[in-house]
Order: structure tokens, then sequence, then C-alpha cells
DNA sequence: TTGACATGCAACTATATGGTTGCATATAAG
DNA sequence: CTTATATGCAACCATATAGTTGCATGTCAA
């Protein structure tokens, strides 16, 4: 469950999860099938995505399949966007504000 | 507008968000302060903000000030986790199934 | 049992990244 | 005018990251 924000920092890792959206429950070889990389390079990839608990797998015989974590993304992503969401209208309103109108004194200026 | 999520990927660069948000409009050396790193690290941490269109400035003198800026946070980000997000509960249940009853046939086992 | 397939592990390489230091430039203040 | 402050630019360095290749291991099928 490291850092969730690195894993989605690489869009080869964001693909595989595009992937995995549109077709849950893949094999190594599955999400390697048309990638311009080799196979381990995949498999580092998703070993990333699982250590960020993004993406949970069960073991199928000899086939690792792949799936989704709805949880995490939704969790630590949205909340911690979502603070800054929450301030859009405000923060835009203060923004032209102070374009438009900037304060007296040097205090004022920077700290307004 | 570069990557964003290679933006957000650094803990030190979300922090300088967390300090804008509670305190918006701040200069470098306001931002640098209290940070044990370098104010040209710094520095290099808030170019790369602003790259991403996360932070935009206003130069008042001498002075570099740095604003939230709400708009991509929210567009992109909370946009593309949506996506997943919505599927949550959806795929819950399914990955749920899937451990529970595992299916019959090969294709099956591996596409359902 | 033998061979093919799916994955894992380890070593290695190139480049990206996050940090440093030193110096230059522009504005503000005495 | 001189000095201090705020920032920028550039070179440099260490480590992290994304990729490679080669080989080992485990499972399925003939």
């Amino acid at each position: 469950m490291s850092d969730v924000f690195a894993a989605l920092a690489d869009s080869t890792r964001r693909a595989l999860l595009d992937r995995l959206f549109s077709q849950n429950g893949q094999s190594l070889s599955d999400l390697h099938h048309g990638m311009e990389m080799s196979r381990q390079a995949v498999a580092k990839h998703l070993h990333i995505l699982e250590t960020a608990n993004l993406v949970s797998v069960h073991w199928q015989g000899r086939e690792k399949l792949h799936y989704l974590n709805p949880v995490p993304l939704g969790e630590i992503v949205h909340r911690w966007v979502g603070k800054f969401e929450d301030a859009r209208v405000e923060a835009l309103t203060d923004f032209k504000k102070q374009l438009e109108k900037p304060p007296a004194t040097e205090q004022e200026k920077r700290r307004a």
C-alpha cells in the first residue's frame, strides 16, 4: 500500500489500469499482449500497482489474474484531490479578486 | 500543462500544494521557510507545479507569488479517477462473486 | 515423461529525478 | 550609491526508475 500517487505517475501503469477497467481479471500475458515492451517490464509495473494496492491478484493454476482494486483509488486520491476541489469556485473568485484589485500594504499584498 | 500525475507523485510537491491551500499567494521564500531543503530545490518543485498548471504565479515587484490553480486538479485527476470510481461498488461485487464461485471453463475462468 | 507455456528472479544499463552549490540579475531599502 | 533581499540559471552529483536479457521454476497438455 505504498505510494499510490507514484504508482499513478507512470503512463504505462495508467494504461494497464485502463486495460483492466475494460477487461478485468487478465493475466500478465494478456496484459503484455500488444504492449511495446518486454513481458518482464509489464510484470514490474503490475507489481508496483499491486504494492500500491491498486490491483489485486488471484492465482488460477499457472496464471496470475489481475483485478482492479476499487478501494484505494477512490479513498486516497479522491479524498486528497477533493480537499482542493471543495475550494474550487471559492478560490477562483479569490484569484480574480486578487488580480483585479491588489491590496495596499506589504503585509496585505503578500498575505491576502 | 505536462504531466499532472507526475507532478503529484512527489510528496514535497503535494506538501507545497497543501501549504498553498492553507495560505494562498505565497512567495518562494515563504514556501521555502521551514522546509528541509535548499531554496533552489523548492523553486524547482514549484516550477514543476507551474508547468503542470497546478500553480499559477503573479509577480509583485521582486516577489513571485504562487497561487493554487483550481482547474486541472479537478478536471484531469477527478475525471480520470472518477471513471474507476463509478465502477466501484459494481466491481467490488464482481470481485467477491469471482472469489466465491470461480467459473467453469478455461475461457470463462479467465474472461469472466 | 516430455515439451510448451506462464511467471518469477537477478543482474545489468541508461536515463530521469531530486538534490546540491556557485554565481548572476533585478528590485527594494538605507 | 550601496547593500540586502528575492529570484533565476547552470553545472554537477547520487539515487531512483524504467527498461533490457538470461535463466530458473511451476503447471498444463500430449
